[in-house]
DNA sequence: TCAGAAGGTGACCGATCAGTCACTTGGCGC
DNA sequence: GCGCCAAGTGACTGATCGGTCACCTTCTGA
């Protein structure tokens, strides 16, 4: 049923989206939706996010607690992470879809902010895990290991909208983007980026 | 008439918006908006993203093109570009919720997207000029500029994202949000992160 | 076999709102 | 002062859709 409401919600959006196609969808009468969510229209999307999220968290957490994947250098272990994102996202267009046209929607909204906030304050601290030990063990920059989990899960997002976007009529950019539209090639773009560093080695003198 | 438009399609969304409303705000009547806009809610909104494109466009190339910027370092200057974006968003945070909520959607709609996806790649050829310009001149590594640009404008999103979410209940990462809350510390952050590098010097080697 | 519960249903209702249009207002030329 | 046009107006309408509820259809257990 919640598979039904993501399918509706992210082609038509939150507000596009009516009640009767995703009963039609769950094959369902729109009745029955009532039964399973007293809440309404508002209270499917809260429980849908909050399936996206814990879908999420989960991979997150099971890349970071596979035992193959504890003790490789630090750099190959986030690029594969940041692939392994971008592999997810392309495969359920779907969720990426809910997750910027809604989530994002709601988390500028007062009403609803703190609760989506929440869950991406969840998202941020499984990432933020690996990534202050590997400040701890010197492997990175010592910063704020919440807020590069914030920007790092902002530039997985920011790629994907760059990648995802269809080709535009005399796009003269075509060839570059077709150059970023694997995961292998778009988690070696960002790890570069954010890894590296922009600076040349002479720039950095 | 589109300030009006941008306040309330900002704070209620542009579904959740009401024409009446906008009309009100304006201080129009209902069917003014009409005389101005024949098209209807939808072509005000597009009307009000042009303009907001443009703005933007315009801030970014007389940053760019400023005299006295022209010969500073490369990390100093688009640090400061950083900032400066940083700054436009946190004294217009009407634009920045218009782009997040209503550009966002309708860039993963595929008769809308077009359209916006031709203003973003405004924006992008707009910053990847002095990005290739950098690299050109051996400060930045080489790289497809353009793609570059996308990410750092999506690095900045991030942030404000990041930053301007409302402190939760019980959020125990309150103080370093509070710390990345100035235009200028949030500069610093992103621009260590794109131009340095996350790695340390010995995880180099 | 039947009573009753549990789960499912979709026609209906009331509210909402984009868009229309017959009308009013005000200013300009003559 | 008058005619006329441009600009402005808001009550109205038709369509849409979230939510309701009286009813139906199994299934279970006695």
């Amino acid at each position: 049923m919640l598979d039904a409401a993501l399918a509706v919600f992210a082609e038509k959006g939150y507000e596009g989206a009516t009640l009767d196609e995703v009963a039609e969808r769950a094959e369902f009468g729109k009745g029955t939706l009532y039964n399973y969510f007293p809440g309404g229209k508002e209270s499917i999307l809260f429980a849908l996010l909050d399936e996206v999220y814990d879908g999420l968290v989960a991979i997150i957490e099971a890349y970071f607690t596979d035992e193959a994947e504890q003790h490789r250098p630090t750099r190959a272990l986030f690029r594969d992470f940041i692939a392994a994102l971008i592999a997810y996202f392309s495969e359920r267009q779907a969720v990426f879809m809910i997750m910027v046209k809604e989530a994002q929607r709601l988390m500028l909204d007062g009403n609803t902010a703190a609760r989506i906030f929440a869950q991406r304050e969840r998202l941020a601290e499984t990432t933020a895990a690996p990534i202050q030990a590997a400040m701890d063990r010197g492997a990175l920059r010592p910063m704020d290991a919440h807020g590069v989990a914030h920007m790092l899960m902002g530039n997985v997002h920011g790629y994907m909208m760059y990648a995802s976007c269809p080709p535009v009529d005399g796009d003269h950019h075509r060839k570059a983007r077709a150059f970023l539209s694997s995961p292998e090639k778009g988690a070696d773009f960002i790890a570069t980026i954010l890894f590296d560093g922009l600076l040349t080695e002479q720039a950095r003198a």
